[in-house]
DNA sequence: TATGCTTGCAATCGATTACTTACTTTTGGG
DNA sequence: CCCAAAAGTAAGTAATCGATTGCAAGCATA
Protein backbone atom coordinates (compact mmCIF):
# COMPACT_ATOMS: atom_id res chain seq x y z
CA UNK A 1 0.00 0.00 0.00
CA UNK A 2 1.46 3.08 -0.78
CA UNK A 3 0.95 6.75 1.65
CA UNK A 4 -2.18 7.26 3.24
CA UNK A 5 -4.96 8.71 1.37
CA UNK A 6 -5.50 12.12 2.66
CA UNK A 7 -1.62 12.75 2.54
CA UNK A 8 -2.00 11.86 -1.17
CA UNK A 9 -5.12 14.07 -1.74
CA UNK A 10 -3.07 16.97 -0.12
CA UNK A 11 -0.07 16.08 -2.48
CA UNK A 12 -2.50 15.97 -5.54
CA UNK A 13 -4.13 19.37 -4.38
CA UNK A 14 -0.59 21.16 -3.84
CA UNK A 15 0.53 19.93 -7.30
CA UNK A 16 -2.55 21.08 -9.23
CA UNK A 17 -2.14 24.63 -7.08
CA UNK A 18 1.61 24.83 -8.07
CA UNK A 19 0.78 23.79 -12.00
CA UNK A 20 -2.15 25.99 -12.08
CA UNK A 21 0.30 29.29 -10.83
CA UNK A 22 2.70 28.33 -13.14
CA UNK A 23 1.39 27.25 -16.69
CA UNK A 24 -2.62 28.29 -16.24
CA UNK A 25 -5.21 25.37 -15.49
CA UNK A 26 -5.22 23.98 -18.99
CA UNK A 27 -1.81 22.52 -18.39
CA UNK A 28 -2.95 20.89 -15.17
CA UNK A 29 -3.40 17.30 -16.94
CA UNK A 30 -3.88 14.55 -15.04
CA UNK A 31 -0.45 13.27 -16.43
CA UNK A 32 1.06 16.63 -15.22
CA UNK A 33 -0.22 15.93 -11.55
CA UNK A 34 0.97 12.69 -11.69
CA UNK A 35 4.74 13.12 -12.77
CA UNK A 36 4.80 16.35 -10.14
CA UNK A 37 3.42 14.16 -7.42
CA UNK A 38 5.52 11.22 -8.73
CA UNK A 39 2.89 8.63 -9.09
CA UNK A 40 1.47 7.03 -12.49
CA UNK A 41 -1.60 8.81 -13.61
CA UNK A 42 -4.36 6.40 -13.04
CA UNK A 43 -3.56 6.47 -9.36
CA UNK A 44 -4.72 10.41 -9.46
CA UNK A 45 -8.08 8.83 -9.83
CA UNK A 46 -7.80 6.42 -7.19
CA UNK A 47 -8.17 9.86 -4.84
CA UNK A 48 -10.49 11.65 -6.92
CA UNK A 49 -13.35 10.75 -9.45
CA UNK A 50 -12.50 13.45 -12.12
CA UNK A 51 -10.30 15.83 -13.12
CA UNK A 52 -13.22 18.41 -12.02
CA UNK A 53 -13.36 17.30 -8.48
CA UNK A 54 -9.51 18.17 -7.58
CA UNK A 55 -10.52 21.55 -9.04
CA UNK A 56 -12.97 21.87 -6.55
CA UNK A 57 -11.47 20.27 -3.72
CA UNK A 58 -8.46 22.21 -4.60
CA UNK A 59 -10.73 25.73 -4.43
CA UNK A 60 -12.20 24.71 -1.21
CA UNK A 61 -8.55 24.37 -0.19
CA UNK A 62 -6.91 27.98 -1.03
CA UNK A 63 -10.39 29.28 0.18
CA UNK A 64 -9.58 27.94 3.94
CA UNK A 65 -6.60 29.16 3.48
CA UNK A 66 -7.36 32.43 2.92
CA UNK A 67 -10.00 32.59 5.50
CA UNK A 68 -7.42 31.56 8.08
CA UNK A 69 -5.31 34.29 6.65
CA UNK A 70 -7.92 36.82 7.25
CA UNK A 71 -9.38 35.56 10.30
CA UNK A 72 -7.49 37.49 12.84
CA UNK A 73 -8.69 41.21 10.91
CA UNK A 74 -12.49 39.50 10.37
CA UNK A 75 -12.64 38.98 14.19
CA UNK A 76 -9.95 41.35 15.77
CA UNK A 77 -10.35 43.80 18.46
CA UNK A 78 -8.74 47.21 17.36
CA UNK A 79 -10.99 49.89 15.40
CA UNK A 80 -12.53 48.85 12.26
CA UNK A 81 -11.12 51.19 9.59
CA UNK A 82 -7.47 50.20 11.14
CA UNK A 83 -8.75 46.26 10.78
CA UNK A 84 -9.70 46.69 7.25
CA UNK A 85 -6.70 48.76 6.32
CA UNK A 86 -4.87 45.63 7.73
CA UNK A 87 -7.04 42.99 5.63
CA UNK A 88 -6.56 44.34 2.59
CA UNK A 89 -2.50 44.27 2.96
CA UNK A 90 -2.70 40.62 4.19
CA UNK A 91 -5.23 39.76 0.99
CA UNK A 92 -2.83 40.77 -1.25
CA UNK A 93 0.15 39.15 0.44
CA UNK A 94 -1.93 36.09 0.88
CA UNK A 95 -2.68 36.58 -3.28
CA UNK A 96 0.68 37.21 -4.08
CA UNK A 97 2.46 33.59 -2.20
CA UNK A 98 -0.89 31.88 -4.10
CA UNK A 99 -1.01 32.60 -7.76
CA UNK A 100 -3.21 29.89 -8.27
CA UNK A 101 -5.59 31.19 -7.15
CA UNK A 102 -6.04 33.93 -9.85
CA UNK A 103 -5.08 31.22 -12.23
CA UNK A 104 -8.18 29.21 -11.05
CA UNK A 105 -10.26 32.47 -10.40
CA UNK A 106 -9.60 33.40 -14.31
CA UNK A 107 -10.36 29.89 -16.06
CA UNK A 108 -12.92 29.49 -17.98
CA UNK A 109 -13.55 25.68 -16.51
CA UNK A 110 -14.47 27.94 -13.33
CA UNK A 111 -16.77 30.41 -15.41
CA UNK A 112 -18.78 27.90 -17.31
CA UNK A 113 -17.54 24.17 -17.53
CA UNK A 114 -17.85 23.35 -14.02
CA UNK A 115 -20.96 24.74 -11.46
CA UNK A 116 -19.34 22.61 -8.72
CA UNK A 117 -16.26 24.87 -8.81
CA UNK A 118 -18.84 28.00 -9.10
CA UNK A 119 -20.37 27.16 -6.08
CA UNK A 120 -17.49 26.61 -4.16
CA UNK A 121 -16.36 30.27 -5.41
CA UNK A 122 -19.98 31.64 -4.83
CA UNK A 123 -19.37 30.27 -1.39
CA UNK A 124 -16.11 32.08 -0.71
CA UNK A 125 -17.04 35.37 -1.72
CA UNK A 126 -19.97 34.91 -0.18
CA UNK A 127 -18.51 34.33 3.38
CA UNK A 128 -16.27 36.99 2.64
CA UNK A 129 -18.47 39.82 1.98
CA UNK A 130 -20.37 39.27 4.87
CA UNK A 131 -17.22 39.59 7.25
CA UNK A 132 -16.49 42.36 5.39
CA UNK A 133 -19.94 44.30 5.23
CA UNK A 134 -20.27 43.65 9.60
CA UNK A 135 -16.53 45.36 9.56
CA UNK A 136 -18.17 48.54 7.90
CA UNK A 137 -21.43 48.26 9.96
CA UNK A 138 -18.86 48.18 13.02
CA UNK A 139 -17.13 50.93 11.55
CA UNK A 140 -19.87 52.76 11.47
CA UNK A 141 -21.36 52.31 14.54
CA UNK A 142 -17.98 53.62 15.84
CA UNK A 143 -18.68 56.95 14.24
CA UNK A 144 -15.24 55.48 12.13
CA UNK A 145 -17.24 55.50 8.36
CA UNK A 146 -19.47 57.04 6.92
CA UNK A 147 -23.21 56.22 8.12
CA UNK A 148 -24.53 57.24 4.09
CA UNK A 149 -22.39 53.81 2.35
CA UNK A 150 -24.75 50.64 2.28
CA UNK A 151 -22.44 48.45 3.99
CA UNK A 152 -23.77 45.50 1.70
CA UNK A 153 -23.11 47.13 -1.20
CA UNK A 154 -19.78 48.91 -0.47
CA UNK A 155 -18.64 45.01 0.97
CA UNK A 156 -19.03 43.58 -2.42
CA UNK A 157 -17.33 46.92 -4.08
CA UNK A 158 -14.54 46.09 -1.68
CA UNK A 159 -14.00 42.96 -3.45
CA UNK A 160 -14.90 43.79 -6.59
CA UNK A 161 -11.77 46.45 -6.17
CA UNK A 162 -9.34 43.39 -5.27
CA UNK A 163 -10.76 41.50 -7.69
CA UNK A 164 -10.06 43.84 -10.43
CA UNK A 165 -6.32 44.58 -9.28
CA UNK A 166 -5.41 40.73 -9.32
CA UNK A 167 -7.60 40.76 -12.69
CA UNK A 168 -4.82 43.57 -13.96
CA UNK A 169 -1.88 41.64 -12.43
CA UNK A 170 -2.87 38.39 -14.30
CA UNK A 171 -3.17 40.00 -17.28
CA UNK A 172 -0.16 41.81 -17.22
CA UNK A 173 2.38 38.51 -16.26
CA UNK A 174 2.38 38.87 -12.63
CA UNK A 175 4.66 41.75 -14.04
CA UNK A 176 4.33 44.29 -10.44
CA UNK A 177 4.34 44.06 -6.98
CA UNK A 178 1.10 43.20 -5.80
CA UNK A 179 1.26 44.45 -2.13
CA UNK A 180 2.67 47.72 -3.42
CA UNK A 181 -0.55 48.23 -4.88
CA UNK A 182 -2.11 48.07 -1.72
CA UNK A 183 -1.21 51.65 -0.24
CA UNK A 184 -3.08 53.28 -3.61
CA UNK A 185 -6.02 50.79 -2.96
CA UNK A 186 -6.30 51.41 0.49
CA UNK A 187 -6.04 55.05 -0.08
CA UNK A 188 -9.48 54.52 -2.40
CA UNK A 189 -11.29 52.88 -0.44
CA UNK A 190 -10.55 54.61 2.47
CA UNK A 191 -11.82 57.75 0.88
CA UNK A 192 -15.11 56.19 -0.48
CA UNK A 193 -15.74 54.95 3.05
CA UNK A 194 -13.93 57.06 5.92
CA UNK A 195 -15.49 60.06 7.54
CA UNK A 196 -13.21 63.03 6.81
CA UNK A 197 -11.83 63.64 9.54
CA UNK A 198 -9.12 67.06 10.06
CA UNK A 199 -8.59 69.07 7.01
CA UNK B 1 -16.08 31.71 -54.94
CA UNK B 2 -17.94 32.08 -52.01
CA UNK B 3 -18.21 35.31 -50.06
CA UNK B 4 -15.72 38.24 -50.20
CA UNK B 5 -13.17 37.16 -47.56
CA UNK B 6 -13.58 40.20 -45.22
CA UNK B 7 -17.08 39.90 -44.85
CA UNK B 8 -16.79 35.91 -43.88
CA UNK B 9 -14.14 37.13 -41.32
CA UNK B 10 -16.87 38.74 -39.80
CA UNK B 11 -19.04 36.83 -39.48
CA UNK B 12 -16.38 34.09 -38.31
CA UNK B 13 -15.54 36.41 -35.09
CA UNK B 14 -19.32 37.23 -34.65
CA UNK B 15 -20.15 34.16 -34.61
CA UNK B 16 -16.88 33.57 -32.06
CA UNK B 17 -18.32 36.12 -29.84
CA UNK B 18 -21.91 34.44 -30.03
CA UNK B 19 -20.76 31.19 -28.71
CA UNK B 20 -18.61 32.45 -26.55
CA UNK B 21 -21.41 34.33 -24.61
CA UNK B 22 -23.36 31.42 -24.83
CA UNK B 23 -21.07 28.27 -24.22
CA UNK B 24 -18.05 29.32 -22.71
CA UNK B 25 -14.16 30.12 -24.81
CA UNK B 26 -13.60 26.30 -24.41
CA UNK B 27 -16.76 25.40 -26.44
CA UNK B 28 -15.71 27.73 -29.21
CA UNK B 29 -14.39 25.07 -31.75
CA UNK B 30 -13.65 25.70 -35.06
CA UNK B 31 -16.10 22.80 -35.64
CA UNK B 32 -18.89 24.47 -33.51
CA UNK B 33 -18.02 28.19 -35.19
CA UNK B 34 -17.81 26.77 -38.96
CA UNK B 35 -21.54 25.45 -37.78
CA UNK B 36 -22.89 28.75 -36.94
CA UNK B 37 -21.62 30.55 -39.76
CA UNK B 38 -22.75 27.63 -42.15
CA UNK B 39 -19.26 26.56 -43.70
CA UNK B 40 -17.26 23.84 -43.60
CA UNK B 41 -14.78 23.42 -40.18
CA UNK B 42 -11.35 23.91 -42.55
CA UNK B 43 -12.92 26.78 -44.30
CA UNK B 44 -12.47 29.01 -41.14
CA UNK B 45 -8.76 28.33 -41.92
CA UNK B 46 -9.04 30.12 -45.20
CA UNK B 47 -9.99 33.29 -43.32
CA UNK B 48 -7.78 32.66 -39.93
CA UNK B 49 -4.42 31.10 -39.74
CA UNK B 50 -5.01 29.49 -36.33
CA UNK B 51 -7.74 29.00 -33.68
CA UNK B 52 -5.98 31.75 -31.93
CA UNK B 53 -5.83 34.64 -34.87
CA UNK B 54 -9.81 34.39 -34.03
CA UNK B 55 -10.02 35.23 -30.88
CA UNK B 56 -7.32 38.26 -30.81
CA UNK B 57 -9.33 39.44 -33.71
CA UNK B 58 -12.36 38.94 -31.43
CA UNK B 59 -10.82 41.05 -28.63
CA UNK B 60 -9.94 43.58 -31.06
CA UNK B 61 -13.39 43.84 -33.07
CA UNK B 62 -14.90 44.16 -29.24
CA UNK B 63 -12.48 46.49 -28.35
CA UNK B 64 -12.97 48.73 -30.76
CA UNK B 65 -17.04 48.64 -30.02
CA UNK B 66 -16.26 49.56 -26.12
CA UNK B 67 -14.01 52.55 -27.25
CA UNK B 68 -17.04 53.73 -30.19
CA UNK B 69 -19.41 53.71 -27.36
CA UNK B 70 -17.60 55.68 -25.06
CA UNK B 71 -16.33 58.18 -27.32
CA UNK B 72 -18.42 60.52 -26.90
CA UNK B 73 -18.20 60.49 -22.85
CA UNK B 74 -14.14 60.12 -23.22
CA UNK B 75 -13.98 63.45 -24.77
CA UNK B 76 -17.25 65.17 -24.09
CA UNK B 77 -17.57 68.73 -23.43
CA UNK B 78 -19.93 68.91 -19.84
CA UNK B 79 -18.27 68.65 -16.64
CA UNK B 80 -15.60 65.91 -16.06
CA UNK B 81 -18.20 64.31 -12.66
CA UNK B 82 -21.01 64.05 -14.61
CA UNK B 83 -19.61 62.56 -18.24
CA UNK B 84 -17.49 60.06 -15.63
CA UNK B 85 -20.87 58.86 -14.19
CA UNK B 86 -22.41 58.60 -17.61
CA UNK B 87 -19.59 56.61 -18.83
CA UNK B 88 -20.44 54.40 -15.77
CA UNK B 89 -23.63 53.48 -17.15
CA UNK B 90 -22.65 53.29 -21.15
CA UNK B 91 -19.74 50.91 -19.70
CA UNK B 92 -22.35 48.44 -17.75
CA UNK B 93 -24.97 49.10 -20.54
CA UNK B 94 -22.37 47.95 -23.34
CA UNK B 95 -20.87 44.96 -21.47
CA UNK B 96 -24.25 43.80 -20.41
CA UNK B 97 -25.06 43.41 -24.31
CA UNK B 98 -22.01 41.77 -24.96
CA UNK B 99 -21.23 38.75 -22.63
CA UNK B 100 -18.98 37.26 -25.05
CA UNK B 101 -16.55 40.01 -23.58
CA UNK B 102 -16.51 38.72 -19.94
CA UNK B 103 -16.32 35.30 -21.06
CA UNK B 104 -13.27 36.16 -23.03
CA UNK B 105 -11.97 38.02 -20.29
CA UNK B 106 -12.05 35.07 -17.69
CA UNK B 107 -10.81 32.63 -19.68
CA UNK B 108 -7.65 30.60 -19.28
CA UNK B 109 -6.87 31.01 -23.05
CA UNK B 110 -6.48 34.59 -22.51
CA UNK B 111 -4.76 34.10 -18.97
CA UNK B 112 -1.95 32.00 -20.26
CA UNK B 113 -2.34 30.44 -23.63
CA UNK B 114 -2.64 33.62 -25.72
CA UNK B 115 0.19 36.43 -25.55
CA UNK B 116 -1.59 37.79 -28.49
CA UNK B 117 -4.96 37.67 -26.95
CA UNK B 118 -3.26 39.30 -23.88
CA UNK B 119 -1.38 41.99 -25.35
CA UNK B 120 -4.61 42.99 -27.51
CA UNK B 121 -6.40 43.06 -23.79
CA UNK B 122 -3.44 45.09 -22.47
CA UNK B 123 -3.63 47.63 -25.09
CA UNK B 124 -7.55 48.39 -24.73
CA UNK B 125 -7.31 48.44 -20.84
CA UNK B 126 -4.11 51.00 -21.42
CA UNK B 127 -6.39 53.48 -23.45
CA UNK B 128 -9.56 53.03 -20.93
CA UNK B 129 -7.43 53.77 -18.18
CA UNK B 130 -5.57 57.08 -20.08
CA UNK B 131 -8.95 58.54 -21.17
CA UNK B 132 -10.25 58.15 -17.54
CA UNK B 133 -6.85 59.50 -15.83
CA UNK B 134 -7.48 62.21 -18.26
CA UNK B 135 -10.59 62.97 -16.91
CA UNK B 136 -10.03 62.27 -13.48
CA UNK B 137 -7.33 64.91 -14.28
CA UNK B 138 -9.72 67.62 -16.06
CA UNK B 139 -12.23 67.36 -12.50
CA UNK B 140 -9.54 68.08 -10.68
CA UNK B 141 -8.73 71.42 -12.53
CA UNK B 142 -11.98 72.26 -12.26
CA UNK B 143 -11.88 71.66 -8.65
CA UNK B 144 -14.75 69.17 -8.85
CA UNK B 145 -12.42 65.98 -7.87
CA UNK B 146 -9.95 66.09 -4.98
CA UNK B 147 -6.48 67.00 -5.73
CA UNK B 148 -5.29 64.09 -3.04
CA UNK B 149 -5.96 61.31 -5.07
CA UNK B 150 -3.27 59.87 -7.88
CA UNK B 151 -5.75 60.37 -10.93
CA UNK B 152 -3.35 57.40 -12.77
CA UNK B 153 -4.14 55.32 -9.88
CA UNK B 154 -7.07 56.27 -9.45
CA UNK B 155 -8.37 55.40 -13.20
CA UNK B 156 -6.93 52.00 -12.77
CA UNK B 157 -8.88 51.59 -9.62
CA UNK B 158 -11.90 52.85 -11.72
CA UNK B 159 -11.42 50.05 -14.28
CA UNK B 160 -10.52 47.39 -11.57
CA UNK B 161 -13.94 48.45 -10.10
CA UNK B 162 -15.98 47.59 -13.13
CA UNK B 163 -14.05 44.60 -13.89
CA UNK B 164 -14.42 43.05 -10.22
CA UNK B 165 -18.11 43.62 -10.69
CA UNK B 166 -18.16 41.65 -14.15
CA UNK B 167 -16.54 39.31 -12.94
CA UNK B 168 -19.32 38.79 -9.95
CA UNK B 169 -21.82 38.95 -12.58
CA UNK B 170 -19.96 36.33 -14.68
CA UNK B 171 -19.11 33.75 -11.49
CA UNK B 172 -22.78 34.45 -10.77
CA UNK B 173 -23.96 33.36 -14.10
CA UNK B 174 -25.46 36.55 -15.82
CA UNK B 175 -28.02 36.29 -12.49
CA UNK B 176 -28.42 40.26 -11.30
CA UNK B 177 -28.85 43.10 -13.56
CA UNK B 178 -25.34 44.42 -14.37
CA UNK B 179 -26.75 48.12 -15.32
CA UNK B 180 -28.88 48.25 -12.00
CA UNK B 181 -25.10 48.19 -10.17
CA UNK B 182 -24.26 51.12 -11.79
CA UNK B 183 -25.45 53.46 -9.19
CA UNK B 184 -24.12 52.10 -5.78
CA UNK B 185 -21.01 51.65 -8.24
CA UNK B 186 -21.01 55.47 -9.05
CA UNK B 187 -21.90 56.19 -5.28
CA UNK B 188 -18.60 54.45 -4.14
CA UNK B 189 -16.77 56.34 -6.92
CA UNK B 190 -18.07 59.30 -6.33
CA UNK B 191 -17.67 59.38 -2.54
CA UNK B 192 -13.82 58.20 -3.43
CA UNK B 193 -13.46 61.24 -6.13
CA UNK B 194 -15.12 64.12 -5.51
CA UNK B 195 -14.90 66.70 -3.56
CA UNK B 196 -17.78 67.64 -0.92
CA UNK B 197 -20.16 69.41 -1.63
CA UNK B 198 -23.20 70.44 0.88
CA UNK B 199 -23.15 69.28 4.39
C1' DT C 1 -10.86 30.94 -74.14
C1' DA C 2 -6.89 30.24 -71.23
C1' DT C 3 -4.74 31.47 -66.74
C1' DG C 4 -4.51 32.24 -62.05
C1' DC C 5 -6.31 33.46 -57.67
C1' DT C 6 -9.72 32.82 -54.10
C1' DT C 7 -13.19 30.33 -51.70
C1' DG C 8 -14.92 26.11 -50.59
C1' DC C 9 -15.17 21.14 -48.95
C1' DA C 10 -14.34 15.94 -47.92
C1' DA C 11 -11.22 13.20 -45.87
C1' DT C 12 -7.89 12.55 -42.68
C1' DC C 13 -3.92 13.14 -39.78
C1' DG C 14 -1.59 13.59 -35.44
C1' DA C 15 -1.65 14.80 -31.03
C1' DT C 16 -3.80 15.17 -26.65
C1' DT C 17 -6.33 13.63 -22.72
C1' DA C 18 -9.76 12.01 -19.29
C1' DC C 19 -10.86 7.82 -17.81
C1' DT C 20 -11.06 2.31 -17.58
C1' DT C 21 -9.52 -2.31 -17.05
C1' DA C 22 -6.98 -5.94 -15.40
C1' DC C 23 -3.49 -6.96 -12.70
C1' DT C 24 0.30 -6.51 -8.91
C1' DT C 25 2.22 -4.83 -4.62
C1' DT C 26 2.01 -3.22 -0.03
C1' DT C 27 0.14 -2.66 4.50
C1' DG C 28 -2.01 -3.38 8.83
C1' DG C 29 -5.44 -5.68 11.80
C1' DG C 30 -6.95 -10.12 13.86
C1' DC D 1 1.20 -15.31 9.70
C1' DC D 2 -2.75 -14.47 6.71
C1' DC D 3 -5.61 -12.02 4.00
C1' DA D 4 -8.71 -8.44 2.70
C1' DA D 5 -8.54 -3.93 1.45
C1' DA D 6 -6.08 -0.08 -0.15
C1' DA D 7 -2.71 1.85 -3.26
C1' DG D 8 -0.16 1.26 -7.08
C1' DT D 9 0.75 0.53 -12.19
C1' DA D 10 1.01 -0.68 -17.46
C1' DA D 11 -1.63 -0.68 -21.21
C1' DG D 12 -5.35 0.64 -23.66
C1' DT D 13 -9.90 3.06 -25.05
C1' DA D 14 -12.69 6.50 -26.91
C1' DA D 15 -13.37 10.86 -28.00
C1' DT D 16 -12.05 15.49 -29.24
C1' DC D 17 -9.94 18.95 -31.87
C1' DG D 18 -6.71 21.92 -34.43
C1' DA D 19 -4.67 21.84 -38.57
C1' DT D 20 -3.28 19.85 -43.34
C1' DT D 21 -3.93 17.98 -47.90
C1' DG D 22 -5.78 17.47 -52.32
C1' DC D 23 -9.13 18.74 -55.18
C1' DA D 24 -13.36 21.22 -57.19
C1' DA D 25 -15.76 25.38 -58.49
C1' DG D 26 -16.30 30.33 -59.33
C1' DC D 27 -14.68 34.84 -60.73
C1' DA D 28 -11.41 38.21 -62.79
C1' DT D 29 -8.14 39.48 -66.09
C1' DA D 30 -5.66 39.24 -70.36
Amino acid sequence: MGKPSEQRRQEIIDATLDLAASLGVKQVTTQAIADHVGIAQPTVFRHFKTRDAIFVAAISSIGEGLFRNLAAFFSGTGPADERLRQLVWAQLRFISQNRGLPRLLFSDRLHLESPLMKRAVQKIMNGYVQQVSRMIREGQAAGLMRESMDADESAWLVAALIQGLVMRWSIFDFDFDLVAQAEPLWEFIAAALLVERDG
